[in-house]
RNA sequence: GGCAGGGUAGCUCAGUGGUAGAGCACACGCUUCAUAAGCGUGCCGCCGUGGGUUCAAUCCCCACCCCUGCUACCA
């Protein structure tokens, strides 16, 4: 009904995928959530002749790529280096059919990046604060806003953040705090000067209302337009788009030595630096595919980017002026692996490089189950049974299947080649209706963005070709009327014949397959329908088998490779790494003793946090502790538990905590208590 | 805790103000051209819970519970 095409019509198409993180290899719930379905999505409109370029690429900047090199002991570069090579290679493999595959080390993005920002400056848009920020000299960096905390200058609440008090709801600045405390060491940090630039997003509400809340209320996702809402009904915030680091984009005005661009101001920016890059080697004009206004600028991210694409990346191209915004931001949700979330720490998940070798030739199975599953409207499963299953019952007992059993008839009875269309019965006008009606069923799904349904409809057009078999008979038919074969024959074969064309967006590799044998040469979109894309005595190759069953013990192996990965990192858990050594003087500065919890009750609007009260044997306190997730307040009560107990006092959630409860902490982050045993008394000191 | 999205058959998902649908799985039947594949029929559901609006609610309103994301919170 929202069809744009119908609306407005588009001349070209920009669309971008999420760029991967380069911290680490692809697995299938960044390809379920944004590259099976921007694949697509694209492959089909090349295959309507559309306009189109297909943009991705590694986002290697970051304060996380820096940790992650420090811990390996190589460069950051090093790092990204790997992953891209690794991302990239597996992408291409998948056949992702990405125009280039870029990456924001590249000089060229930081060229466009430094651009954007210097026009965005040059124009005065960015406030500018060149005041002082709290530097923590014992972690001898720079503190952001969150991680300092101190009292609200305007209602006196002691915990307030950087950015804002949580009690009063006021937006801060740290500088307004006082006694400010740096997250990191708990060490009163030091004002140093240092200057960044803030995009004023406030400034933009209006702007991105009127386009977002009225312009796109029907055509964008429910979650995607859902959660735009709730930003604009919240307000916005200037955000800061530089940071002081040495790992990234430098910031291209004077004065700002030691700092680069923010990675999400750069980031977005990538697809842009990418768009040139590919023109650049394509010898086309990079300019239309961004800024003009009958361009289609399509992106495709998870739900946990919706707010950079479709608040923050739009306010900076606005700012800039000169580019177009995104006609929609197909966002997905997640996908968990056997029940459990996917988790690249702790090693939950299903890789792309390893699937691609250890199912070679299985791409469009690995293709076909994850947009079957895609987490379109809400979290999905991904399930090695369901692969399984989609790959035996699906595509190998349905879709191989029918178009061997034709090939087959065809050899048969026809030594391969087409047979002629004879006189059509009632049976065969309703089947060729159906056949007409399908390409544009699946159309119309894909220009929704619904991927499953489309895929589905892409199956059905399979079914058909099965029912039409059974119904038809001709192994039975060809003893009594071998002329009516033929036409029955002939209709079949136009069946796989356009199942190919339907199909290659979806399972391209298969697509392929199928046109070999077919001779079919130009595929096409607008062809798909026809009845005459196999010509009477046209040629048809020897069958190939389309798909393979996958049996029962490929599935085990990789169920029990899943549980023993997990066996495994319980087993490798490193351990972090240790502390800066401590003299005899500090440890017993420490006052750890045995206590028994006496009450427990949850603090009211918090997820976290447990108000105890606990008996130390010289007192009976308060104590705030995080523990809520894992631990019923019934449940702690009467538990002995190790307290730190000459802990300064703090203020949490308005209730004066004195003293840490010790927990240890599992490696899915789980809690359990530290405990000297169950016979010990309270009030027993620990040395 | 706030905000957003979701909670429909064993599994994955559609859907509508008028006593619920598809695919897979399962059962039975038909068929044998085909990779033990295909086709047909059937089974399975207090449409998260409790209220309300309505002649009528799974679909609208309110409250609550559960899952996910963002955010706050872990001395």
């Amino acid at each position: 009904m929202n069809n744009h095409h119908q609306t407005k019509a588009f001349k070209r198409y920009t669309v971008t995928s999420a760029l991967p993180y380069a911290n680490g290899p692809i697995h299938i719930g960044h390809l379920a959530g944004v590259y099976v379905p921007s694949d697509i999505y694209v492959r089909y409109l090349r295959m309507k002749k559309e306009d189109v370029v297909f943009i991705c690429g590694s986002d290697e900047h970051g304060v996380p790529i820096t940790i992650k090199a420090r811990q390996e002991n190589i460069t950051p570069q090093q790092v990204v280096d790997k992953y891209h090579q690794i991302n990239g290679d597996a992408f291409n493999k998948l056949g992702i059919s990405f125009d280039i595959y870029h990456r924001t080390t590249a000089p060229l993005h930081h060229e466009t990046a430094s651009q954007i920002f210097k026009t965005i400056y040059d124009k005065g848009i960015f406030e500018e604060n060149d005041s002082e920020q709290y530097f923590d000299e014992k972690e001898n960096q720079f503190l952001a806003d969150r991680y300092i905390t101190g009292t609200c200058p305007h209602c006196s609440y002691e915990k307030a953040y950087g950015d804002q008090c949580e009690n009063c709801g006021t937006s801060l600045n740290p500088q307004d705090l006082i006694e400010p405390k740096s997250v990191l060491s708990g060490n009163k940090p030091v004002l140093k000067k240092t200057k960044h630039w803030y995009l004023p997003l406030n400034k933009y509400e209006d702007v991105l209302s009127k386009w977002i809340l009225d312009g796109h209320k029907s055509d964008w996702k429910t979650n995607v337009y859902g959660q735009c809402k709730s930003w604009l009904d919240h307000g916005l915030q200037p955000r800061a788009v530089t940071r002081d680091l040495e790992w990234g984009v430098k910031v291209p005005v004077e004065d700002s030595e030691g700092k680069v661009l923010y990675v999400w101001f750069d980031a977005p920016i990538g697809y842009i630096s990418a768009t040139r890059e590919w023109a650049k080697e394509n010898g086309k004009d990079w300019e239309p595919y961004w800024k003009s206004d009958d361009t289609k600028l399509v992106h495709f991210i998870g739900k946990d980017n919706i707010v950079f694409h479709c608040i923050i990346f739009p306010v900076i191209l606005m700012a800039e002026g000169s580019y177009i915004l995104p006609e929609n931001v197909p966002a997905n949700e997640f996908l968990n692996l056997e029940g459990d979330k996917i988790s690249t720490s702790r090693n939950w998940a299903v890789w792309l490089h390893e699937y691609l070798e250890e199912f070679p030739g299985k791409q469009d199975v690995l293709r076909y189950a994850l947009c079957a599953t895609a987490p379109e409207t809400k979290d999905n499963d991904f399930t090695w049974k369901d692969f399984q299953s989609r790959n035996n019952s699906e595509l190998l007992a349905i879709f191989g299947n029918f178009v061997n059993r034709t090939l087959v008839l065809t050899h048969k009875y026809y030594e391969g080649k087409v047979p002629s269309l004879g006189e059509i019965t009632e049976q065969d006008k309703a089947v060729i209706e159906q056949i007409k009606a399908f390409p544009g069923i699946i159309a119309n799904s894909l220009d929704k963005y619904r991927f499953r349904e489309a895929v589905g409809e892409m199956m059905n057009l399979a079914r058909l070709g099965n029912k039409y078999l059974t119904d038809e008979e001709p192994w039975k038919v060809i003893k009594t009327n071998p002329e009516r074969v033929k036409t029955v024959l002939n209709i079949s074969l136009q069946i796989c014949a356009n199942l190919s064309l339907v199909c290659a967006p979806f399972i391209p590799f298969t697509a392929e397959k199928m046109s070999k044998m077919l001779n079919i040469k130009e595929l096409l979109w607008d062809d798909a329908g026809r009845l005459d894309l196999l010509k009477e005595n046209d040629l048809i190759n020897q069958p190939e088998l389309l798909f393979e069953k996958i049996e029962d013990e490929t599935i085990q192996k990789q169920i029990d490779k899943l549980q023993n990965t997990k066996q495994q990192n319980i087993i490798n858990a490193k351990a972090d790494p240790l502390k800066p050594e401590i003299s005899f003087d500090d440890f017993q500065k420490m006052d750890i003793r045995t206590a028994i919890v006496l009450k427990a009750e949850k603090v009211a609007k918090t997820k976290k946090l447990l108000k105890l009260e606990v008996d130390t044997g010289v007192d009976i306190r308060t104590v705030v502790s995080g523990i809520a997730e894992y631990f019923n307040p019934e449940d702690v009560i009467g538990k002995k538990v190790l307290i730190l107990a000459n802990l300064q006092p703090r203020l949490i959630k308005d209730i004066e905590s004195h003293g840490m409860i010790l927990m240890a902490e599992r490696r899915d982050g789980s809690l359990y208590f530290v405990s000297a045993g169950d016979d010990v008394e309270k009030g027993c000191k620990i040395s």
